[in-house]
DNA sequence: TTTTGAGTTGTTCGA
DNA sequence: GTCGAACAACTCAAA
């Protein structure tokens, strides 16, 4: 049988693969793994040290992987394009299997690979794989894509329990001779990058290990007290799987069948547990929509979902801009994430809302400027759910409620981080300052700044705006666009 | 075509 | 301290 070549871009791993089994079905196993270093994604808009280090770490465990199986991965570097049919021909392959990406960029690309392979006589087939539900496959009753989360998660979930979810068991491959060998795997040195911050353990192992630990019902916090803690930043009461999700070290079926399979053993079904299993595929569901969102709507990348929003008089203060990327705002649930995501490349997902409504309402900054930072640091920066998600926070996006939703950092900080565990994590400067103040430490008496040993103003920042005046600045700035076409 | 119900995650104010 | 209502109107999706 001829050997097939299976394309890795965001799908690092063996198991429930569905291009990398149809291609060891079609080529009996003769499967020749390559992955090509774009230059587009190590130096293009949304690039970012961190997440190439963490591809890197990837793939080196995806290579380790493939070893187990007498192969090695196959590492090119430059157009994709040019590479595939560069390889094809050393190799005699007789075609180019890989898994579908849904950006824009990533359909230009894929679309002329798959002309050109075609064009040249090869065979070029893509599949579903990073997502359960791609772009038309959740549509109204009109077959137009939705653009409001639940109906579009009502309807997904019909057609969720319709069909199942299937995960596809371990390819067979077999060991072709050693061709051809190809360059080693580089460093970030090698790409003229620096990243010093440590990475979470890399490879489809340890997603699965950071999977299983999730979803036993056994630990805590953990899937079963998911709805509740998920809240606290300064739980780890989330899964932490994004950033595997994102370069499909863990696959999104393999994700959702392990919550599937809770439902169904219902000896240990508590309301609380049901509720945090719904809440978590609710979240799974987001990922989707976002992923149709862009889709279907490409111009969020460059602007609002809703264009009358792109209007907006933003003030793009460049110091109050920089105070929020380096966690100085005086704030301190603000300046304890955004600290978070300096020091770790991840923020929790409470943080992110706070933070974003933050830059967008308070200090009327482009969202845009927060998308791209998060974009630089996020080691699960993905185009559409970042996007998503700023959109949401900056009211120009697909929610239709945008006024009722400016955060008062104060009173988020006390509500999602009563003792100020997070806080006290990443801003050590307050870690003395009493319960009562540390989400106010501009209110702390100087009495108590001396018994704390911090002075404000000195070790910590006095806040750079007032909340009350810019809130009420912010509704004044959205007003002008509200209901303008 | 028209009508109807609803919209992830909040805040503030006044009783 | 707690609770309910107002916030402003609009668009979406389905019946």
């Amino acid at each position: 049988m001829p050997r097939i070549i299976h394309w890795f871009r965001r799908d690092l791993r063996l198991g429930d693969n569905a291009a990398l089994t149809a291609a060891a079905h079609a080529s009996g196993g003769a499967v020749l793994p390559v992955f090509i270093l774009d230059e587009a994604i190590l130096f293009g808009r949304f690039a970012s040290p961190g997440r190439t280090a963490w591809l890197l770490a990837n793939l080196r465990a995806l290579d380790e992987a493939l070893r187990a199986h007498g192969m090695r991965l196959i590492l090119r570097r430059g157009d994709p394009l040019r590479e595939l049919l560069a390889l094809a021909r050393e190799s005699g392959a007789a075609g180019v299997y890989w898994n579908r990406d849904y950006t824009p960029y990533a359909i230009r690309r894929d679309t002329a690979v798959k002309e050109a392979l075609r064009a040249s006589g090869l065979a070029a087939h893509s599949f579903k794989d990073a997502v359960i539900f791609e772009m038309n496959e959740v549509l109204t009753e009109a077959g137009t894509p939705y653009s409001v989360y639940t109906p579009y998660a009502r309807r997904w979930r019909q057609r969720l329990a319709a069909e199942g979810c299937l995960t596809y068991p371990p390819p067979q491959l077999i060991p072709s001779e050693p061709w051809p060998a190809g360059p080693l795997i580089p460093t970030l040195g090698d790409l003229g990058l620096r990243y010093d911050l440590p990475l979470p353990p890399a490879g489809e192992a340890a997603a699965r290990e950071r999977l299983a630990m999730f979803v036993d019902l056994q630990r805590l916090p953990g899937i079963a007290t998911y709805a509740e803690q998920r809240e606290y930043p300064g739980s780890d009461g989330t899964s932490r799987l994004s950033p595997y999700l994102r370069l499909g070290a863990l696959g999104i079926r393999t994700a959702l069948r392990a919550a599937l399979d809770l439902e169904t053993t219902p000896a240990t079904l508590t309301p609380q547990i049901r509720d945090s299993l719904n809440r978590w595929v609710g979240e799974l569901a987001w990922r989707d929509f976002y992923v149709q969102v862009l889709y279907h709507f490409p111009h969020v990348l460059r602007g609002a979902f809703k264009r009358e929003y792109d209007a907006l008089e933003w003030e793009n203060d460049p110091d109050l801009l920089a105070a929020w990327q380096e966690g100085r705002t005086g704030y301190p649930i603000v300046d304890a994430a955004m600290r978070q995501l300096r020091q770790e490349g991840w923020m929790h997902n409470r943080a992110r809302m706070i933070v974003a409504s933050f830059l967008t309402r308070d200090l009327l900054v482009d969202w845009r400027q927060g998308e791209r930072h998060f974009m630089r640091l996020l080691l699960d920066g993905d185009p559409a759910a970042n996007n998503g998600g700023w959109q949401w926070a900056a009211g120009t996006g697909t929610d239709a409620q945008p006024y009722f939703r400016i955060f008062n950092p104060v009173s988020q900080g006390q509500k999602f981080d009563p003792e100020g565990v997070y806080v006290r994590r990443y801003v050590p400067e307050l870690a003395t300052v009493p319960a009562k103040y540390l989400h106010t430490p501009h209110l702390l008496p100087q009495a108590e700044q001396i018994r704390a040993g911090v002075l404000l103003g000195r070790d910590y920042p006095l806040p750079i705006v007032d909340h009350q005046a810019r809130r009420a600045r912010a509704l004044d700035v959205y007003g002008k666009v509200k209901g303008k076409r």
